[in-house]
This record gives structure tokens, C-alpha cells and sequence, in this order.
DNA sequence: CCAATTCCAGGTAAATTACTCGGTATTCAA
DNA sequence: TTGAATACCGAGTAATTTACCTGGAATTGG
């Protein structure tokens, strides 16, 4: 049940990108560099994140990324569901792929899956990039 | 973030063993045939249960498994950690092994790893063994 | 004794993860 | 107008993890 690192770094990307938004776009290079991740690793993620519509893009000199949102908009589950897809559990609760299982007796299993699944989807869902952003600067001013 | 076959079938397995609880031992076989589990792979699940002391064995012939608690005092959180490890998304929220991130950045994600790690603890440590058998009788009746 | 069982250590094929590589397209700035 | 800096793209690959299998040894009821 652990997060791979496209979360994990996705997370982190933004989070950079976040802490940028006021000096226009943000280049791949310097957020793999600040992060220590693998540029060319980051650019299939970042890709992904674009593709969702979280972050836009500049291409040619002086381009890079950043937010296409503001920060309070963009939830921690909206960047670990582009990235790792659904959090659930278990294939029969995800909410992309609704594979139903021909188990009758695993059915009671379900409900079980399905408070996990909500569980993690009520944090996720209300976590916002802000509520990050927020925590590091308070951290600065100490 | 899925759970592996580990933890599904270590839950169907012990939700099998839990109702045939007064029948006194349940062989490994049986409980393959059943579920529809690969007996080999099983046995390996079935072993590290035991090693948690969450099934008791008797071996040779009329052996098999059975609990070694009340169902009500086997919660499912015991036997997805005994087979998947801690349920944290994260290493560094893990119980078990407490890996500490030199990321300084990164620390401010980890309160949200800890929510998330937290959810899930809620979820899994409330429910037990008897919850599931109560609900497949409850099933039953109707 | 023997058939049924658990116990155990090791191996392996398939899938997944975490990347790399090489190239193309675009754009700013000198 | 050209070149450096960037994003974009598809394919390939090494390492790791998963989901098993195999062959046996130990134990026990009938």
C-alpha cells in the first residue's frame, strides 16, 4: 500500500512549482535540480499533470510551467489521481476501473475496501496545495 | 496504492477459517479450494499468520488451522500488517520502519502521509474478523 | 506403518517501477 | 536570423516486486 514515487514526486513538483507561482514559468531543470529528482524521470510526470490541465505550459527560452490554477483549487487528490490513478484499495472499488468480482463471499470484503477508499479520499480531497504552501512559510517565519 | 494478494487473501482465508471456527481445524486445502487460492502460495500466507500468532496449527493428519482469538478480537488492520507490512504511504509514516527523509521540504508533506496513514489505521483497527462473519450471516438469513 | 497434513527453503516467470535515450518542435534574445 | 534554451514525445531497459511453484522434511491420527 505504498504511494510509488510519481506520487511522492508529483507532490513535491508542484509543491515546487507552488512556491514559484509569482516569477512566471518554472523550468523543469531547476524544479528536478531543487527536488533531486531525475529530470527526464520528471518530465513524463509532469507531462501527465499538464495533460490533466493542473499545470500549463511555455515551451521554447524562458518557458517552463506553472499552475493553471490557484493554489487553494488544486487538491493533493487531483495530483495522486492523475498520477497513481484511483487510491482504492482494491480494483472493485476504484473509481476508473469498476471491475466487478465474481466472488460472492468477497463481496462483504467490499464494504470494507470501500471505507478505506473513502477514508483516504475525504483527506486527500481536502488538502490543498495552499494548505501546503501555507505550513512552509509558517515554517519560515519561526 | 493497491493492497497486494497478500492482504486479500489473508483476509478471505481467516474470514474462512472464522466460519468454520467451530469446526475444529480447517486444512490448508480446504480453504484453497474454496477461496480458489493457489495452495502452495497460500501456505506461505497462512504460515507468517500463524508465525503472528493470529491462527493456531495442529499438524498431520485431521491438522489444519484455527483461530487463535475470538473473531471479535481479530481486526482486520493485524492481518493486512502481518502480510503487506505497514499501511503507511509512506516510508517515512511507517510503523514499522522508521525511515527519517533528509528532505527538508518534504517534511512538510509528511503531515499529510500521516493523515492518510491515520485514515487508514481508523478504518482497519475498528473492524474484526466478527464484523465481516456478522454481516455474511446476516446475509444469509435474508 | 501410511496417508494426510503442516512446515520450510529456495527458485522463477511475469509484471511493475523507475528510470534513460535520442530525437523533434518551439521560442526568446542577441 | 540563428542559436541556446526549453518543452514534447515514444521507445527502450535495468532493477525490483509479486505471485507464484518445487521438492522435500517433520508430524500425527487411524
Amino acid at each position: 500500500m505504498r504511494l510509488s514515487t510519481r506520487g511522492r514526486y508529483g507532490i513535491r513538483a508542484m509543491l515546487d512549482i507552488a512556491l514559484h507561482d509569482n516569477e512566471g514559468y518554472v523550468a523543469l531543470k531547476s524544479i528536478a535540480e531543487r527536488q533531486n529528482i531525475s529530470e527526464s524521470y520528471l518530465e513524463q510526470l509532469i507531462g501527465e499533470l499538464r495533460k490533466a490541465g493542473l499545470v500549463m505550459s511555455a515551451r521554447g527560452a524562458q518557458g517552463g510551467y506553472k499552475l493553471s490554477l490557484p493554489v487553494s483549487q488544486i487538491t493533493v487528490g487531483a495530483i495522486l489521481r492523475t498520477l497513481e490513478g484511483s487510491l482504492a484499495p482494491v480494483d472493485c472499488v476504484s473509481e476508473d476501473s469498476p471491475f466487478i468480482c465474481g466472488q460472492s463471499e468477497e463481496c462483504v470484503t467490499r464494504d470494507l475496501w470501500l471505507k478505506i477508499r473513502d477514508s483516504i479520499n475525504s483527506v486527500i480531497d481536502t488538502v490543498t496545495l495552499k494548505d501546503l504552501v501555507d505550513k512552509i512559510q509558517k515554517n519560515e517565519k519561526k
